[in-house]
DNA sequence: ATAACACTTGAACGCTTTTTCAAGTGTTCA
DNA sequence: TGAACACTTGAAAAAGCGTTCAAGTGTTAT
């Protein structure tokens, strides 16, 4: 039963929704690709594990904006991080970032036709 | 031939990187499932068309929130809208957004394991 | 010990996004 | 025609985000 009533079948349509938490991980998972400079780190580490400088030098950006947003991507636990002396490797954590990617990447490009 | 010397390697990268634009669209695309309000949104219809009404009812929030947040999904074209006398039915315009969110899900889920 | 290198971090700034609020549009019904 | 309904819209407030800047950490080489 639920708290109110609600107009016919919308509450069918809520009960089959997952539950709060489960939406908000997706959004909060989505929404490391939604941004660009995310985008394309997740896109060089598809072609190799590389460290800071690198990134920064390909993506053409500062050292510390790139750090920053590998920060976010570990919290995300999509990147992981080994160091090596003194450099800092990074690599893709996860196998899904590249099917995701895939999929997200045939859609744009179908968008287009 | 690239513009600038890149240390061992890092050019290599960034050619095999999708262009500029293909990646600020990918991240526009991720971006519209980036919020829970949207994604909220998209999983309900995923049950079945609704109506901006039923929507705010579902997700307990005003007429006006939504309907900002359709008109961004439209933008988009991720869910498309037809009128129905005063009603305005809103329908997923997508096969993929169901497949994306499918994936992410998955994603999710696994993690909590 | 000192210097150079390769990051990391915290705070601040500007920009974007999301929600609210109030007013406006278009349709239906009496 | 007027009132009710179902949105839509624009502007403004509130919150959140990404980049920079300056300072800090840890490692390696001299």
């Amino acid at each position: 039963m639920s708290e109110k009533e609600m107009r016919g079948g919308a509450e069918e349509v809520r009960d089959r929704l997952p539950d709060e938490q489960t939406i908000c991980d997706l959004a909060e998972l989505f929404k490391m690709f939604g941004d660009p400079t995310r985008a394309k780190i997740l896109g060089c580490l598809q072609v190799r594990d590389l460290c800071v400088g690198e990134l920064a030098e390909i993506l053409d950006m500062s050292l510390s904006a790139v750090s920053h947003q590998l920060r976010v991507l570990r919290g995300a636990k999509l990147v992981r991080r080994s160091k090596e002396g003194k450099e800092a490797r990074y690599a893709l954590d996860d196998d899904h970032v590249i099917k995701i990617m895939e999929y997200g990447l045939t859609h744009v490009r179908e968008d287009r036709q």
